[in-house]
RNA sequence: GGGCGAAUAGCUCAGCUGGGAGAGCAUCGGCCUUACAAGCCGAGGGUCACAGGUUCGAGCCCUGUUUCGCCCACCA
């Protein structure tokens, strides 16, 4: 009777194939029901910490996140298997301009403005609105299977967190690191607030280089100045020149009439001018201009503003007042032709400087701001990046690392928004002096006055993700948990924030904690799409994690991001290696399902065998053997980072040596009369199976966890079990030779059968000729595997012996492989193969005899290479013998 | 302008300190062989971007070139 996937229901407690949406369902519930993960702080034992990067509280998981923690995840399931102290800290941030940008977004729908509002409602409304959105992502890190503890979800606005970050706010001040200036900003005309610098994106854009003629003051004639922003000279106080430019000398006595404002202007000499750009004369902006600022300090220039906070012409810039700055910008340049000032127009690509948020075109302007000075705090950050207290994975980033940070410049942190960390700065309106505080004062402690007004400002919302990694630990105050956690172990975060928020935390860390933030950063890549395209929604090659795992399921997912993680690389992702994985664990699966059809009786206890393995079959100290490398390269590959490898090493050993060898090799025994066998068989599959469960588990939680708790015995989570450990005893380089033999012979008779098209049904009759004694032995001794492996009624196996002419013809590791077929082989195609192969092995033996023949190989070469050099040639000459021999056989068919 | 990275099978990628080129997908052939057709057994397919160099030996190290990508930068 023909067996139907229908027969014997009840032959197998797991279902046919992977459901994989109710087991993560049922899964995840039940680790947050158990609490099992919850941070430990047990005497005596590592800690391992991550603090997670907090995902904006606005924001929705893409793909990049689910890269992020699905490498976080895999590190934190990896250590709290090895019974270290684990923790990872969850929580989100309060990312004060994209989150207030969604509320006044939210506002407007219903025709209301932040202003209608007012300050304190209109932060009401946006925790309110956080309250019911904010979630959202945190939820939907759980759809991923991230571990953490998150009964210590933090956010950076929390009372505690926003305590640390006034702490930090006095202290820097008080030191004298914090400072309040006049200086030149990016200013956001659209989010009406300072941006820091690498908060402003400079995307190359097509414009116009506008050139103007300026006339000399005494009308002696004209310098010609070239702009891609006319609108700005009507804040021009000066045009500037290099001081050894000849041409221009005679200017510093005569001035410059600005156009269409009759304004006259001096004439400075800065080496900052490039006498080779145009005509080498720079119109100076000092208000609206970085480079033309640092001119005007440097000569003592006014500052003339010509634009409003919304980028609006104020009543400085004349008869253009209360034009925007664009149509200011074509009034201008109208009048100056008018005029006859203007010169050419050119086209012009250069980097405009955008938000990061809106991607308005960003105005730089001076304004009252508040700075970090980051110098003191740069060069401690780099000291313990130089001292090798914080290492960076890939190490290519340290280049890079040291040469931001050489530059680094003052960083702004005030920001003209309501939502975020109110700067804890307080002004006396009775005697104007500033007052710097953790807690709101109530007197100005100078005069006495109780007319104080705290500073309208937030702070940057990377000041307090900066704080992140011992602000989420409970300081100030000396917690537990900081004294368990701090330094955390390793930060996990994409390269694009290394300057916003890695060196920062560096900076603060050292600065506020005298000690390193994390011991190790890794950063991984950007995801891409499979072209290696950004994506984005505008392109629509956007790859929505939800959707993936829905479709392949969870496991799969995070499989494919780890398989992709490799250090170094770009990550372009493929949705059909998502589906690619997805089949892998599903194969896991369906080997589980068939262990379980021969386990579900068994007593664990029988693993016991296992552990002393010289009692076993070859197959069994075989895989034991394999399972111990395994081990040894996946705990490698994690504790170096290299995630690749994890997936790689797993899915090699499940699929091609576990399911490919060993269970086919098994099964015998499993359903034989041979108890003995049978216990065997029995204790090695579960041992194996039970390692690579644990293997797997920091990398595919939800199908190892149920697959674990329908193995035999009663078991609890498999996430606090103990990550597998390499066993010595396990490791037989005698077995692994041996199985490479059978498995060579194998598949070397199975080509033969596939070749001679015999149904894969049938059965052959085979020979094995084979000349070594050892060899030999080994083959009859495993002769029945053998028989079973290739579908052979018989397997003879010889010392010597001719080849039949019709016979199919083969040779694995100088044992020669017969198998007589009867007219169905395909003469004239075989004949071409032994000629390919021929001239192959002609070519690699002349290489090899070269080789050997070649002094200076001989001298220098380590004696092994030598030695496999010399085998190689001995195989070559033995296997080309054979292709010869093969040849005349078949020729005779013809 | 400076810096970094990449180029390996049709596609997406491994290849760790230099010692006989690999995987998955795709393609071709054959199979429902009772864990898995979401599978099994096989096959074909590569001038390791190009040119030099070092070396007994180079996908790997060095130099240069080309192409692509990214980051940083005050040439209006």
């Amino acid at each position: 009777m023909q067996a139907t996937h229908s027969d014997n229901p009840k032959k197998y407690d797991l279902p046919k194939g992977y459901e994989f949406a109710e087991v993560e369902r049922r899964w995840y519930t039940r680790w947050l029901a158990d609490k099992t993960f919850s941070a430990r702080m047990d005497e005596g034992k590592p800690a391992f910490a991550i603090v997670i990067p907090p995902p904006n509280v606005t924001g929705v998981l893409h793909i990049g996140h689910a890269l992020n923690n699905t490498l976080q995840d895999l590190l934190v399931r990896y250590h709290r298997m090895r019974g270290d102290n684990t923790l990872w800290v969850p929580g989100t941030d309060h990312a004060g301009i994209a989150t207030q940008n969604v509320v006044e977004r939210q506002l407007a729908s219903e025709k209301l403005s932040r202003h209608d509002l007012g300050r304190e409602k209109f932060i009401e409304r946006v925790w309110a609105w956080k309250e019911e959105k904010g979630g959202t992502i945190i939820n939907q890190l759980k759809r991923m299977g991230a571990s953490c503890d998150w009964d210590r979800e933090r956010f950076t606005m929390d009372d505690g967190l926003s305590q640390a970050v006034r702490e930090v706010f006095v202290r820097l001040y008080k030191e004298g690191l914090i400072y309040k200036g006049d200086y030149i900003v990016n200013w956001c005309p659209r989010c009406h607030t300072a941006l820091a610098d690498d908060e402003v994106e400079h995307d190359p854009t097509d414009g116009k280089l506008y050139h103007i003629r300026y006339p000399y003051a005494d009308g002696s004639g004209q310098v010609v100045v070239a702009t891609t922003r006319p609108e700005t000279m009507l804040g021009d106080t000066a045009v500037a020149v290099h001081p050894d430019d000849e041409r221009y000398q005679h200017l510093a006595e005569i001035g410059i009439s600005l156009p269409l404002t009759g304004r006259t202007i001096p004439v400075v000499f800065d080496h900052h001018v490039q006498r080779e750009f145009g005509t080498g004369a720079l119109k100076v902006t000092p208000a609206h201009d970085r480079d033309d600022y640092e001119i005007g300090l440097r000569h003592d220039l006014p500052r003339l503003k010509v634009m409003d906070d919304r980028g609006v012409m104020n009543e400085a810039a004349g008869p253009y007042a209360g034009l925007d700055r664009f149509a200011c910008r074509k009034r201008v340049v109208a009048d100056l032709e008018a005029a006859g000032l203007l010169g050419k127009i050119e086209d012009y690509q250069h980097a405009v400087g955008k938000c990061y948020r809106c991607a308005t075109v960003v105005e730089p302007t001076t304004s009252k701001q508040w700075f970090v000075s980051v110098r003191p705090l740069a060069d401690k950050a780099v000291a313990a990046v130089q001292q090798g207290r914080i290492n960076l994975y890939p190490n290519t980033w340290y280049r890079t690392f040291y040469s931001w940070m050489e530059n680094i410049r003052d960083w702004c942190i005030s920001r003209q928004i309501w939502w975020g960390h109110r700067i804890p700065a307080w002004t006396c309106e009775g005697c104007g002096q500033l007052i710097v505080e953790v807690d709101a004062p109530d007197v100005c402690p100078f005069c006495g006055s109780t007319r104080l007004f705290q500073e309208n400002d937030v702070l940057d919302t990377w000041f307090s993700s900066a704080l992140w990694p011992f602000s989420t630990l409970g300081w100030p105050e000396q917690t537990r948990e900081l004294a368990t956690f701090y330094p955390t172990s390793v930060l996990i975060t994409s390269f694009d924030i290394l300057f916003f928020w890695v060196a920062r935390m560096m900076m603060m860390g050292l600065h506020c904690m005298d000690e390193v933030p994390f011991r190790d950063v890794y950063l991984h890549a950007l995801v891409r799409d499979k072209h290696g395209k950004k994506m984005s929604k505008s392109t629509g090659n956007v790859i929505d994690p939800l959707v993936m795992i829905e479709q392949y399921g969870t496991d799969a997912f995070r499989f494919t991001l780890t398989a992709f993680a490799a250090q170094g690389r770009e990550i372009r992702m493929d949705e059909e290696r998502i589906d690619g994985y997805r089949r892998f664990i599903n194969k896991l699966w369906n080997a589980a399902r068939f262990a379980q059809m021969h386990l579900a009786s068994a007593d664990p206890a029988i693993t016991a065998l296992a552990a002393d393995p010289k009692r076993l079959g070859l197959a069994h100290r075989w895989i034991l053997s394999r399972t111990n490398a395994t081990i040894g390269e996946v705990r490698a590959a994690l504790d170096g980072y290299n995630f690749n490898e994890v997936a790689q090493a797993n899915y090699r050993f499940v699929w091609h040596e576990v399911c490919d060898w060993y269970l086919e090799w098994i099964k015998a025994d499993l359903s034989g009369e041979d108890a003995a066998a049978r216990d065997q068989a029995k204790a090695v599959l579960l041992t194996v199976l039970e390692q690579v469960l644990k293997l797997m588990h920091p990398v595919t939680p939800f199908v190892t966890e149920e697959i674990w708790s329908q193995l035999p015995g009663a078991r609890g989570s498999i996430m606090v079990e103990s990550f597998p450990e390499t066993n010595p005893a396990w490791e037989d380089e005698e077995a692994e030779n041996t199985m490479n033999l059978l498995m060579g012979v194998i598949s070397g008779v199975r080509t033969i059968r596939t070749e001679a098209e015999v149904h894969p049904s049938a059965r052959i009759e085979a020979t094995l000729i084979c000349p070594d004694p050892d060899k030999r032995r080994l083959l009859t001794e495993f002769g029945p595997g053998i028989q079973a492996m290739v579908r052979a009624s018989s397997l003879a196996i010889v010392e010597s012996g001719q080849v039949p002419d019709d016979a199919g013809h083969g040779l694995v590791q100088e044992v020669e492989l017969v198998v007589p077929l009867k007219g169905l082989i395909d003469v004239a195609g075989e004949l071409d193969k032994l000629a390919k192969e021929r001239s192959k092995l002609e070519k690699e033996l002349e290489r090899v005899v070269g080789k050997l023949g070649n002094e200076q190989f001989m001298r220098n070469a380590p004696a092994a290479v030598v030695a496999k050099e010399r085998d190689k040639e001995a195989e070559i000459r033995s296997r080309l013998t054979k292709t010869i021999e093969s040849t005349e056989r078949l020729s005779k068919l013809r």
